[in-house]
DNA sequence: TGCCTACCCTTACGCTGTAAGCCTTACGAT
DNA sequence: ATCGTAAGGCTTACAGCGTAAGGGTAGGCA
């Protein structure tokens, strides 16, 4: 096989392992198929990542790097806060695939202690002592994340799984009728809100 | 190869499979190693259960049936509601390993309706309009899956992974000095709280 | 010229889920 | 008593997985 003209890197594979992902799920990522869409053979990327695990670490840096806060900041801690929270949501809905990955290596990768300690340091500003700020962290990060994953109406599970697609009947729609979606961003900042009041003793 | 004494049943092959993966997470559960747990052949589960995506909803469906409410029920509404999410959480910590699975197929089985149709009927109680009580119970949905779901401390990611467990840390234990942990069932419960409070519109 | 390094390749191993089909035992009907 | 059928187990086989091991070839530098 002829080889590429340029040589690969690793941006560029992080940027095909996320469009794969992003289109195909996590389940149809594989080395093969990854190297595949970069016109290279599977082994070849062990020279840009010492594993498959160092790859999805990539990816979830990478989505992780899209994030973004909405200018101009507000000043009121809170305000400040939800926008954080609303952005971590909005990346997680936009690349519903890396959802299941961020669940199991959470931040693994040094450059993403930056979106822990920024929002704690936003509350902070609370003035709630130290351990209380802790538990408004977790409470906030776990509501985030779980919206985001159920909010993944897309079903991560293969196609050809036990249950057709079709049947699949997620416990939100069922009972509502509908599945959470990103237009529910007004129920996700309402419930933020609720939290940080009820910790901030509202 | 002698034939088991006993003929095999499909609850007993959900118990070793909830054995295992309590045991040795999700990963390690495959239809070779279920199959050598049980002294039969892999191929002698599928006359049992159609596929492997079966077996996995039969755990789940299992795990769920292990959620308990404690007696007496409370006649308030939201302290009933609270007491069923954290029954919620407390069977997903309790099978850590289960949550993953819980994740993406969310009560595919039937004979689970019943744990989503109970909360809801329960919200139903506060008298909030019916828009309202689907939005507040997704939030506490959200919540409290994501609640266990990072309360998991145990990474599922296996053993061998790129990087080293010991290396590991959350979010929430680099920030706090700790993992969530079910000792966190009191911030578990408040939080519950300020969620439901804020929706009643207290 | 010779060597080193970067980059890509091929081959191979043990694992996965499961399709296909064979063998034995148990049982109900003729 | 004999047969048909089904249940429940087995073996074999296939395509796909992550990755260990090692070979080749091109460009830069001594």
């Amino acid at each position: 096989m002829t080889p590429r003209e340029t040589p690969l890197t690793r941006e560029e594979i992080l940027g095909a392992a996320i469009a794969l992902i992003d289109a195909k799920g996590t389940d149809a990522l594989s080395m093969r198929k990854l190297a595949g869409a970069l016109g290279v053979e599977a082994m070849t990327l062990y020279h840009h990542f010492p594993s498959k695990d160092a790859i999805l670490d990539g990816v979830v840096a990478r989505v992780f790097g899209e994030m973004r806060i909405p200018e101009p900041f507000p000043e009121e801690w809170m305000a400040m806060a939800e926008e954080m929270f609303v952005a971590f949501r909005r990346v997680l809905v936009e690349h519903p695939g890396t959802i299941g990955l961020l669940a199991r290596r959470p931040l693994n990768t040094e450059d993403s202690a930056d979106f822990v300690e920024a929002p704690l340091a936003v509350l902070a500003r609370s003035g709630l002592p130290a351990e209380r700020i802790g538990q408004l962290y977790q409470s906030l990060v776990a509501y985030s994340f779980g919206h985001a994953f159920i909010a993944s109406d897309r079903p991560i599970a293969p196609a050809d799984s036990a249950l057709r697609t079709d049947e699949v009947r997620y416990p939100t729609a069922r009972a509502t009728g509908r599945a959470i979606s990103s237009f529910d961003e007004p129920t996700f900042r309402e419930t933020l809100g609720h939290i940080m009041r009820g910790f901030a003793g509202g």
